[in-house]
DNA sequence: CTGATTGTTATGATAAATGATACAACATCA
DNA sequence: TGATGTTGTATCATTTATCATAACAATCAG
């Protein structure tokens, strides 16, 4: 069991329209072509995105900015945008035996310490900012001359 | 997005196996009413808990016993027994495109960070000893007077 | 107005989790 | 030996989630 593949894709998405700022109009289909998945999905996460605050998305012209620092837009910023922040880590059987000592007591016992480990994954995703990310991709980048130059659909240039 | 149930119905089993160890037949139908979930769930459960050397199963006569020292077990244990632990927490996108300098560096750029927090996780769990589930049991059944007394399918009475 | 793009809905394919039934293999006991 | 109860598995149906894709109204720039 894992978290779906919109985290990453939105990660993805906020590198590249961070990278391609003032390059490229980075439109949905762009980003599909940069993440290989269908402009609709794109257009799905952006918007969630663009609900947290993250981007400002221009409706019919196209195209999608950072709304904020990369300093300040964290991963648990992204988690937050894509998935149920609310929503606990693990999934609890629905009706354990109230009548049953155990049953009756399981969720005292266990649920403080599974919301703890849900906080500690919060504090790790919180301590990463976009910014980090950016920086590591640059090294990336110098380290594989990958940059600089256009991706295939570089029709959608500015 | 969460991990399946069948975590913390492993553990409410292991529980259950440990504190009514002697007093009654702890059989896949025992311990489904505890639990509240099909004995064929147990069956299977308490199977990925054998295999992972965490009990024993009584085949034919019926019943489970643990099959090492609570405080030896761990919520990891018990976790790499129903997940797959070399799994990673989050599911990436498939195909990023390996034309593009974004796509064609995102998992250099994410993956050890991805590891980093699967491998927190695993720390936070394998702080958790059976024994501690088992401690903290027994002070809320005290609390709650839930001791001493059998649960509706007592007919699995030793 | 035209053309490109977003926002949204609907649909289908696929996969995973869960519930339930059925039954052979096995162990105990009379 | 035969009856009984249980485990170990296989199978099927249901539900839920993800993802791809098509379609189309609303939006905006030129």
């Amino acid at each position: 069991m894992q978290f779906s593949s919109r985290f990453t894709i939105a990660v993805h998405i906020l590198l590249a329209v961070n990278e391609f700022d003032g390059q490229f109009k980075t439109t949905s289909n762009f980003l599909g072509n940069s993440v290989n998945v269908n402009p609709v999905i794109i257009r799905k996460t952006l918007g969630q995105l663009k609900d947290a605050g993250l981007v400002t998305v221009e409706a019919g012209v196209g195209g999608a900015s950072l709304a904020k620092d990369p300093k300040k837009i964290t991963l648990w910023d992204v988690f937050c945008a894509v998935e149920d922040k609310k929503e606990d880590l693990f999934h609890f059987h629905e009706n354990p035996n109230p009548e049953c000592p155990v049953g009756g007591n399981i969720h005292a016992v266990m649920d403080g310490r599974l919301r703890k480990f849900k906080r500690n994954l919060q504090k790790d995703l919180d301590d990463v900012t976009l910014q980090d990310l950016v920086k590591d991709l640059r090294k990336e980048m110098r380290k594989n001359r990958k940059f600089g130059f256009a991706i295939p659909a570089a029709a959608d240039k500015v």
